[in-house]
DNA sequence: ATATTTATTCTACATTTGTAGAGAACAATC
DNA sequence: GATTGTTCTCTACAAATGTAGAATAAATAT
């Protein structure tokens, strides 16, 4: 199961800011903010589906995300993956250094952080 | 406007073939095959958010997508960086290189491919 | 020509998503 | 302690999505 646009993005205001109330969440959206009661069943819908949980404070709740950023990402990328570059990862590679603006500084720091990892192998 | 799942599978299957008669679309599924009711209206849907079109051919169309694999894969794909990795795509590569499963031989490749990236700056 | 298959349009309906009001239960404040 | 603000649950409803039947029209096979 996976998180529809926007409790995605409520997602990413969660991991930002790793836990945290109602208030604060309302607060990190953008103009125009969505009612209390939107996100209340965004959050819902996202504890049904087991990415975030809370902690009850008292009168109020604490929300935290059970899923890591980082996890989840990945997930999202290798589905990526799979469909537009027949789940060859390098192939997603050779098009990503062609495609993606780099600077030159940037792909020798690339350069380095890979020739880092072939020492790792 | 951007497409659905389910839309977006076909669409994979009209890049592939890069142009098709509903009964290739058909075919190129994987069982359990939609109902051809269900892949017209797909494609209805996709005419209507312009991503695809068809040649009529006497009584039987032939669809063809009218956006480029790299260019929606391009969308996505900075969508996804802008999210994950505040639009920084070195700070995306360095995500890269370390969670994906390359093999000695492919990193080399790789590297091989960013000194010609950097040749061309 | 008739029967069969195929493609298209129309209609339909359940599910999921986006968004929020009403009302209840508290919490903070004057 | 009455008023105001906050948060939660419940309910609702429109739009988008997933899926496909019925009816129709035309293409093909016998």
């Amino acid at each position: 199961m996976s998180l529809s646009k926007s409790e995605e993005q409520l997602m990413q205001i969660l991991w930002k800011q790793e836990k945290a109330f109602m208030k604060d969440l309302i607060e990190a959206y953008p103009e125009p903010k969505p009612a209390p009661t939107t996100v209340a069943t965004l959050l819902k819908r996202m504890q049904d589906k087991s990415f975030v949980d809370y902690k009850q404070y008292g009168r109020s709740r604490e929300y935290f995300p059970l899923v890591k950023k980082k996890d989840y990402f990945s997930k999202q990328f290798n589905g990526i993956i799979k469909n537009f570059f027949n789940d060859s990862a390098s192939q997603f590679a050779s098009f990503f250094t062609k495609e993606t603006n780099l600077t030159k500084e940037e792909l020798e720091d690339l350069k380095k952080l890979i020739d880092n990892e072939i020492k790792n192998k």
